[in-house]
DNA sequence: GAGTGGTCTAGACCACGCA
DNA sequence: GCGTGGTCTAGACCACTCT
């Protein structure tokens, strides 16, 4: 190989999983139908089966399909809410509506609050922190309000770079080849003060979900953080389990 | 086999997972700890490797360790708050406080709510609902107000059961062989009206959380549900993804 | 009985972290 | 360079659902 060309492999129960998710997406399966199975699939991509099985397992876990034993993989009814309880959430599950993003304060390097809402380690308080504030608006009214704090680590021209109507994880991933892997996050409702309030539209005292979330990647000791104010008032939030 | 003995088979995959998992939980494997590595525990249990890999993923996903290629499996920080968002939760992230479990409502028959918060089959709908309501207390403080509903199928004897301090999981393990393996969950901040703060001690209008539940199990085409109203204010949610 | 997913074996090669 | 977890192969037997 002579070419500094990115030899990212993705591996195939990754590929084959996309694919799927795609279809189901597409309406190509439709809720309530049987995926091809297992041993079908295992044919139709030249895969084995553990394989094939790895892909099912993690569409299983994202919440698009079901198995049933002795019947098959069976496409689950896609959530009416907003799923953001997972990692292929976030926007996915909006798709088909009105989605916007504004950004209120544009990236910035700071200090990391004292004291912050998860531990942080030596590196990344000595590194200080990328800090953007974004509201996430469906069919012009404000859901999220969400304020990311990034390790300002080995991320070069970050602050420099555009996340209007962008994903923040496809920026990551596009510019940086990082990929989240998962994350933990507490959750509470609290009632809005009047800066959530004036953001959300939304009087102040109304009951409001606050996530603190720590969000993990590829990256070994690299993780983000975000604190995300939601309006469920109209839209529930939706997790699978 | 000539006994009436239950052949339950539990797999091997499992029995390692309960393993670790218990030794994780009596701190015989400490937060930041190696497990072994999954060549060890293959020889250690006489299993080959995909097999110990399931049983560690089994753990990741549940939140007691955390992989890191090249290096091992990590015991993972165990949640200060309130695992009530993945199956292993519920009550398992209390072990060690004082937790208390006070029925207000014991199980009785009705038919079901009409619209009920999830769509129901014919089957659930004609068969009627077991209907019960619960408070669970934290160090005597009311924490999750529950309101249970189970489809009235072929649960013998159910409502004349006792639940006090006891876990509706593990009665219908043991009872009827119903695991529970997985569900969906539908999240909002909503004010807490005149009852639900009278059972939470809570003012009227205190931002409270709401869940909505739908529990998967190991018998097909049967799951319950649960509305939960939890007080959020002194403990958090905590859920990974 | 045929087909499905659930579990399991016994190997293999790779990229990555660490010393 | 060595051990780790990540990916993958090519089979096997079982319990379950459906007809």
């Amino acid at each position: 190989m002579t070419t500094l060309e990115k030899d990212k492999k993705i591996p195939q129960y990754r590929q084959l999983y996309e694919i799927l998710r795609k279809h189901i997406l597409e309406g190509i399966y439709k809720e309530g139908d049987l995926l091809p199975s297992e041993n079908e699939l295992c044919i139709i991509h030249s895969m084995t089966r553990p394989t094939v099985r790895q892909a099912l397992s993690d569409l299983v876990n994202d919440g698009f399909i079901k198995k049933q034993k002795g019947k098959g993989s069976i496409v689950h009814q896609l959530p009416k809410g907003i799923g953001i309880l997972s990692v292929a959430g976030t926007t996915s599950a909006l798709s088909g509506q009105n989605l916007e993003t504004r950004i209120l304060v544009k990236p910035n390097v700071k200090q990391w609050a004292d004291p912050f809402m998860f531990n942080l380690s030596e590196a990344e308080k000595n590194s200080g922190c990328i800090y953007m504030e974004r509201l996430r608006l469906v069919n012009r009214k404000p859901l999220f309000y969400d304020i990311t704090y990034i390790p300002n680590i080995n991320l070069p021209r970050f602050t420099s770079r555009s996340f209007e109507n962008k994903s923040l994880f496809d920026t990551l991933r596009g510019f940086y080849q990082i990929e989240v892997k998962g994350g933990e996050q507490k959750l509470r409702a609290i009632p809005a003060n009047k800066e959530i309030g004036k953001y959300l539209e939304v009087p102040a005292g109304q009951p409001i979900l606050h996530l603190e979330r720590k969000i993990d990647t590829n990256r070994v000791g690299f993780c983000f953080y975000s604190s995300l104010y939601c309006n469920t008032e109209d839209h529930a939030l939706f997790g699978i389990f």
